[in-house]
DNA sequence: TAATTGTATTATATGATATAATACAAAACA
DNA sequence: TGTTTTGTATTATATCATATAATACAATTA
């Protein structure tokens, strides 16, 4: 999987590779069970610290789209489990996101079919 | 205009603030022309310090979503004057946004139409 | 003249981010 | 039995963004 990071960017690295990943997992590109890069080799291909890449990790975890286990390594989490107490919240989240998307949208002078065209061609990306 | 803002949220104040102007302006609450408070009065109503408020100000100038002025204060810049410089690079944010929610959305479980119903939705809510 | 506007300045405090260098527990492996 | 590998913990440090306080300025309005 490509994972882009800009350094020199305003979002956070560990935020920027949880991003990543998620998007990774959404596109089918890392499959439920697939274990991800060890926390070594992956700083070690961004030029980051260990602990910037377990800092993701951790992150991707408490929101339950990974497991960690400290001698296997981490893996993607089966779509079935998704029912956690992360999910709580999640659809409060996601339709503040859209509101605040949509608003800049039609500010940028978006029509209704331009905008939700592009809804759709996001998720369609998604999948297997 | 109801501003909410989250003391204790992980999102700075002044990007709270500027989402908040951009929702309002987007849902029709602010109409072109018409003037935001003060900063100082903001600033008092909010608790918050008058360069937070200030700050806020400025990126949303700098994205021309309004317009200030030092004596006549801040106000909301017409629609038609969106295509300046600020445009340039909106749509490939907006289509990471989307791609970015969409993974989300698939990985906690939302169907196509789950997904697509909240666009149309929220995009509803903006304009008069 | 006095008040109001956004903005600039300087100083300061705090927290988040990121790094470096080690170390640990526990399993896998040779 | 050692060695390696895993995520994680720890400690220390450095830097930057955020936010505040207190003051001041330019320029207009009242």
């Amino acid at each position: 999987m490509v994972l882009k990071i800009d350094m020199s960017g305003e979002t956070p690295i560990y935020i920027q590779l949880r991003n990543e990943i998620v998007k990774g997992i959404g596109r089918g590109e890392l499959a439920a069970g697939e274990n991800l890069p060890t926390v070594r080799q992956l700083a070690s291909e961004l030029g980051v610290n260990t602990m910037t890449v377990s800092k993701a990790y951790q992150l991707l975890k408490s929101e339950e789209f990974i497991e960690t286990d400290r001698r296997k390594g981490a893996a993607v989490k089966p779509a079935q489990s998704m029912g956690g107490p992360a999910a709580a919240g999640y659809r409060e989240h996601l339709e503040d996101e859209l509101e605040l998307l949509s608003a800049e949208a039609k500010l940028r002078g978006l029509k209704r079919e331009e905008f939700l065209r592009l809804c759709e061609d996001a998720f369609a990306e998604m999948g297997v």
